[in-house]
This record gives structure tokens, sequence and C-alpha cells, in this order.
DNA sequence: ATTTGTTTCAAACGATTGTTTGTTTCCCTT
DNA sequence: AAGGGAAACAAACAATCGTTTGAAACAAAT
């Protein structure tokens, strides 16, 4: 018990600072502090700050990337070609899958992909899709199905742009619920801005080519 | 010229570097060194390196707000009510403009947005919201009558969608090109992927109301 | 030419950072 | 009960951070 519970301990403290400070601005202190753990514990479990960074990441997406692996088989086994909509939104099911122990595991979640894409971190960067790459490339096979007409390259920058609406929103939930609450006196929750992003996402994806865009130039 | 050429040499050092390794990574020193600046120039010229954050951000988007806020006047005095695409595609026309001395410094604004808000700090964030929120909400009471059968609320939420595929595809154009020429042989500029996420945007806006989600819970 | 105020500079400040060290404590095996 | 390897600990390490200092260099005005 005494070796894994430090080792979660620090864990559970790190995703949460790195998540509302980011990595730079998160010292080892504060997160060992939080931890009620020594100081030196981190370089001793882990080796250094950079390699618990990485740690957190893959506590996270290990699991996400496991489970949305089984959900393709799954739908491969069945011979399935699902819709557009079927397809987005079976990517935030799986998301809500992950982590069910704590309400705001999802915030954190999405918060520290946010900063791993604002960081141009090379190291972190290829990190994650040297591990994660080839579950991706399976779920975008599928979408390429589910959306026959449009031309592969085309198909990539609409990708990226769904990740970045998701991952944007979703990220920075609780600040842009504030401002809703306080403007519209309304205020959602993750899944019903999930909810609320699927139509949107599915329309974008099915716009029409951009004009005077040639698809080999 | 000895003293505003200080100051502008600092402003671009820093720029850069911020858009590169962000706030917390970028040291004074490292903005001092590439202007070719005594260090102690950053805290006499500006007080703090927080300041010097703020004025980055400050020299970018006061031309931005303000190139914006005349074309809405002459929108406005025409009487015009425009269409949603004509909409989106004036906030791209608008950041084109800002600052055509160097090529790259569309990529350097849309990082620093980004990272802004990636970053949580409360400082820099109310600074913007108070500075620009006057402009903000002009163009926002355009893009309701441009779409007038989406209640205020999922407006709303829609519009930060687009912020996020916005500026999450355009701060990592860099990366994201690169992969899609390694992946596809084919490169984009910014100005073609500007033009891609046009129609994108424009068909998320006006998709269907999502299911299941009242208007008034 | 002298004064006045602004800007630049080298040097140091205290604080904080990630990491390492040597020792002590703990737990398990024999 | 004794031994041994893993873990926790207090303390210190060198490096870097933002900021401050006081003197030097400069510019412009009297």
């Amino acid at each position: 018990m005494a070796h894994n519970d430090t080792v979660e301990r620090i864990l559970d403290a790190a995703e949460i600072l790195f998540a509302e400070k980011g990595f730079a601005e998160t010292s080892l202190r504060s997160i060992t502090s939080r931890a009620n753990v020594n100081l030196a514990a981190v370089n001793y479990h882990f080796g250094s700050k950079k390699v618990l960074i990485q740690a957190v990441f893959t506590r996270f997406l290990d699991p996400f990337a496991e489970g949305l692996s089984k959900t393709l088989d799954d739908i491969e086994a069945a011979g399935k070609e699902p819709e557009l909509e079927a397809l987005i939104a079976l990517l935030f099911k799986e998301v809500l899958k992950v982590k069910p122990r704590g309400q705001n595991d999802i915030k954190i979640f999405m918060r520290l992909l946010a900063i791993a894409y604002a960081q141009a971190q090379g190291h972190l960067r290829k990190h994650l899709q040297n591990i994660y790459g080839t579950v991706f490339r399976r779920y975008l096979k599928l979408v390429m199905v589910a959306a026959p007409d449009l031309p592969l390259y085309e198909l990539y920058w609409r990708i990226n742009f769904m990740m970045g609406s998701v991952i944007f929103t979703l990220s920075d939930f609780d600040t842009l619920d504030a401002i809703g609450q306080a403007e519209h006196q309304q205020k959602a929750s993750m899944e019903q801005t999930m909810m609320r992003l699927v139509p949107f996402l599915v329309s974008g994806m099915q716009a029409p080519r951009p004009e005077d865009m040639p698809e080999r130039p």
C-alpha cells in the first residue's frame, strides 16, 4: 500500500494543479505539498518532472484509448458503418466513461488536452502521437466511410476543426458557463454542452466544400 | 529613436518567444537577449513582466478591434444585415489586415490567443474582456440578426464553438500543416485554411437545435 | 558649458526552481 | 530476531527566475 499510494497521490495532485495552472507554473513543491508527500518522492518514483507530466497524461489516455479501441472492435465485428452523428456521439460517450471516480475528471481531462496542444512541447506531442496514433487512425477510417463525398485532405482539416471546438469549449467550460449564467441566466452541464456540440459538428462536417478550393492545387 | 526603438524591440522579441513557448516558459533574459537590450530595460519601460504580457496583447488587439469597429460602423451606416457567411468571412479579413509587416504575424497572433485561453490567467482574461468586450458585443448583435431562429443561449455556445475551431486550428497551423503534408502530400496556407473554415462554421451555426434540449430547463 | 532629466548598463538581490544527497524509517524475508 | 532492500525524509545543491540598485552614458535645454 505504501508505494502505490504515494505514486497515485502524486498523480492526483499533479493532474489537478497542472489543469489549473499549466506545467511550468506548477512547482513540484506545490504538488508534493498537496499530496502530503515528501518533495523527493517525485524524482524518486518518476525520475523527473517531465516524466511525471507524461505519466499524468498516460493515466488519462490509456483507459480512454483502450475503451475506444474496444468500441471500434465491436463496430467492426458487427460489420456496421455508423453514421456521422453516431461516430461523434461515440467519442463523447467514451470520454464520459473514463474515470468515473470524480465528477470534474472530465474537465481536468479536457484542460490537460488543451494545455498539451497550446504548449507545442515537442516531447509531449510526439509521445502522445506515437502511442495513441493507431487508435486515432482506426477511428478516422470510420469517419471516412461516414462522409464518403469528402476528399481525404478536406476531411483531415475538418477533423481538426472538430477537435478545436470540442477541446476549446470543454476545457474552458467552467469559465464559459459562468459567463453564460451571467449573461443569459442559464447554466449548463458538461453533458448538455456535449449534446449541444453534436449537431454543430455534424452539420459542420457535412458542409459543402469551400469555393475556389481545387482538390489538388 | 532611442526610447521607442527599445520598447518595440522588446515587444517584437517578446511576442515571438511568448508564441513559441508560453509566458512562464519565456524568461526576461531570453527576451532582452534576443532584442539586444539590457535586462533591466523591461522593468524600466514596462514595470513588470505581467505588464509586458498585456502590452504584447494590446499591440495586436488594439488595431484589430479598431478595424473591426470601423467595419461594423460601415455596416450599420449602410443599414445592411449581412448574412452569416459574410459575417464570418469578415472576421478573417479583419485578422488578415492586422500588422502586414510580417508574414507570420497572424500565426503569432493566433498562438497568443490560444495561450491566453489555455492559461486561465485571471488578470489577463479580465483585462482583455474589459477592453474588447464592447466591440465583441456589437459583432454578436449582427450574428443574432443573421441567425434569427437560434435562441440567444444556443447562439452563445455556438459562438464559442466557432472560436474554438478557429483559434485551435490556426494557432497550431504549422504543426497541422506539417502533418497534412506528410499524410496527404498537400500543403496549405493560412488563407486557404480560413477559406476552408468558413463553410464548416456556417453550416455548424445553421445546424438544427440539439434534441431533448429544452430552451429553458 | 553646465545643468537637468531620461535611458542604458553591469552587478547584485532574494526568492524559487528541479534535482541530488546521505540518513533514517519501514516492511518483509529468512 | 536479524538482516536487507525499498521508501520516506530533512537538508542542501546549483541554476535560474523577476526585480532592484546605483553609477555611467546620453540627450536636450538653458
